[in-house]
RNA sequence: GGGGGCGUAGCUCAGUUUGGUUAGAGCACUCGACUGUCACUCGAGAGGUCGCGGGUUCGAGCCCCGUCGCUCCCGCCA
């Protein structure tokens, strides 16, 4: 039926007939001349038709196809006339004059454009959803979803070569009650029980660990039933990987050269073969964060000793009751108007802070509310250039942290600073095993109740767990998180433990929620770990789109929806009643659950 | 759960500031002309529940209230 993908042909071609298949991406009718761009995923071709070798019937078929129909068509590869190529073409030094033509696949109008021309906007969101069997006929979207095929092969390649065995997971399983919010499904079979769709397939793979499979990893599909962003949907795919026997360090060096090759995939040569390193308590303190985006500096330091010596009474209060204050010094900032540092100080607010203490440095003088209280020592240790803003804030570190941090990456795009031709690959290191609520005290996992302590934390503040570093690791590019994982606890007796810390103290109930883990580990467990990647996530960064949607071939809307296909739906009563599900309507009349 | 933006022709938008005749443009579509175009060009035509509902008014695309959808962000995402 079809010889050639029309976006292949060469002047190699010329002089072979070639029968064609493809979309009419757009048409030119000239009177006695029709010109048609063929596009199929391989690119656009010029089909030429003409009396002088095409057939009347031909010219007047040409001439009225509607453009997304399907055509096949047969015809000679002729070589263009140099001042007649299209250099924006890859088969622009061809064209295809065509003797035989029929329409297969005639296209109503479409709903949407797929031809876009120079300049012309993109459609609505909610359009391209809606009608996405048109929107993904676009070259952009194959594009996308092309490399998103090339980097799933190129990581199964990877993976294989290195010893690792592709092993699938249930897709229902067990409702985990710590974490994301869970989708449930009923079960027919057991009236009022459920299944959860896997929020990951973190237990599994630890069992396949136990159960001597050594190297597993799997392309896995799953769910959280979270509020969307433009970087998260409620169903996504990752990278799940785990292996025995190892340290932190191989997990590492392998992901290391996972991303390479998958950076390498899509074009870029220069990726490391070892990303950088941080500890967690480091990227907290000087960037506020603990996914720092080192394309730019503009440290967090503390200046709770320069203000130690000040009188006033802002910055004096918060140091007597135990608070630090930080600070970013800002290169140019000085020229910002009031306007200007006042957004920044809502973005401060906006995280939590009361405010920002701002000071300005120009022609040797300084000014703003802090000016007039400055010693000559102050002045000296801060050191500010003129031209400077600095801009403090008196606080406990998990208030000032995520403060500094927005307004360092918001000044960061002020002031320019960043070079988006470059790739900061980073290791963030030794996350606390657990975070205490401030308000009630209790603790919480960080990573997950299943990451191992470091063993010499443990050993040192057997009574302090907040203390405790976990052998938890996360690779950060540019600020976004790629992946992570840890080291697992492998003992049976710590992991209850663990647990125990976590407010899950009843034996019972350990054994009722995550016996089957356990006695998998009973059972004689190797040491092990993992790490994980958000592969939407990566697929996004690696073909440049701006949403995760246009890497997914058919995503949902932020509200959870699918467009196209219109679900979720509501369903007969009957099929409810098989389910042993009753439905009660909300306040707005609405059907849920 | 909260906040911001958007919703006008098939698509992208103008019109909303200050309510006032028959709501416009480009692209797409239909018809016509055209033998080297490649965002072809030129001429003509058709195409509207101004998201939806209610209110104010002599009169609403425009003002008010509500609601729906899309989107961005906060919360949330072990």
């Amino acid at each position: 039926m079809r010889s050639d993908p029309c976006g292949l042909l060469r002047r190699a071609d010329v002089g072979r007939t070639v029968q064609l298949g493809g979309w009419v991406h757009r048409s030119r009718d000239l009177g006695g001349l029709v010109f048609i761009d063929l596009r199929d995923r391989t690119g656009l071709l010029q089909l030429a038709f003409g009396p002088a070798w095409s057939a009347v019937e031909v010219q007047q078929l040409a001439a009225s196809v509607g453009v997304e129909s399907v055509i096949l068509c047969e015809g000679e590869v002729v070589a263009r006339e140099p001042e007649r190529v299209n250099p924006e073409m890859g088969t622009g030094e061809v064209e295809v004059r065509v003797t035989s033509f029929r329409v297969v696949g005639p296209a109503v109008t479409p709903a949407l454009p797929v031809a876009r021309g120079r300049g012309e906007k993109m459609p609505a969101e909610e359009l391209r959803l809606r009608h996405r069997y048109l929107d993904l006929r676009r070259p952009e979207l194959q594009e996308n979803l092309v490399l998103r095929h090339r980097l799933l092969q190129v990581s199964r390649r990877f993976l294989t070569d290195h010893g690792y065995l592709e092993l699938e997971t249930p897709i229902l399983t067990k409702p985990t009650p710590e974490g994301a919010r869970d989708y449930l499904v009923p079960s027919r079979v057991h009236p009022g029980e459920f299944y959860a769709l896997p929020q990951s397939p973190q237990i599994y793979k630890q069992l396949f660990m136990c159960c001597g499979f050594d190297r597993y990893f799997q392309i896995a599909r799953c769910f959280r039933d979270e509020d969307l962003r433009a970087d998260r949907q409620p169903e996504f795919t990752q990278i799940d990987i785990e292996a025995s026997f190892i340290e932190r360090q191989d997990i590492m060096t392998l992901a290391e050269g996972l991303i390479g090759s998958m950076w390498r995939e899509a074009g870029h040569h220069d990726v490391p073969t070892q990303f950088e390193r941080m500890t967690y308590a480091d990227a907290m303190e000087f960037y506020g964060c603990d996914r720092p985006d080192l394309r730019y500096e503009l440290r967090i330091r503390d200046y709770s000793s320069v203000f130690a010596s000040l009188d006033f009474a802002v910055t004096k209060t918060a140091l007597a009751n135990g608070a630090r204050v930080r600070g970013v010094v800002l290169p140019g900032g000085g020229a910002w108007s009031r306007k200007q540092v006042d957004e920044l100080e809502a973005l401060a607010k906006g995280a939590g802070a009361g405010g920002l203490l701002r000071l300005r440095k120009a022609d040797g003088e300084y000014d703003g509310p802090l000016a007039k209280f400055l010693t000559d020592d102050a002045k000296a240790a801060l050191a500010l250039n003129d031209g400077d803003l600095a801009l403090f804030v008196a606080a406990a570190d998990r208030i000032s942290s995520p403060a500094l941090d927005r307004v360092r990456q918001e000044c960061a795009r002020r002031l320019e600073l960043i070079d988006d031709k470059a790739q900061r690959f980073l290791w963030v290191l030794d996350f606390p095993m657990f975070e205490e609520d401030p308000e009630t005290g209790a603790l919480a996992a960080v990573h997950h109740p299943f990451t191992a302590p470091h063993a010499d934390d443990m050993a040192a503040y057997p009574d302090e767990p907040a203390r405790w570093r976990a052998l938890a690791y996360d690779v950060v590019l540019n600020g976004t998180e790629l992946g992570g994982g840890s080291i697992r606890t492998s003992d049976p007796a710590t992991q209850s433990r663990m647990f125990a810390l976590l407010g899950i103290g009843d034996a019972e109930e350990q054994e009722r929620r995550f016996g089957f883990l356990l006695e998998g580990l009973r059972a004689g467990a190797p040491p092990h770990g993992g790490i994980a990647f958000g592969f939407d996530r990566i697929a996004m960064l690696l073909s440049g789109a701006p949403s995760l949607r246009d890497v997914i071939a058919f995503p949902k809307t932020t509200a959870a929806r699918s467009l196209y296909e219109g679900a979720p739906v509501a369903v007969p009563a009957e099929d409810l009643a098989q389910l042993h599900i009753s439905v009660r309507e909300s306040r707005a009349g609405n059907i849920r659950e």
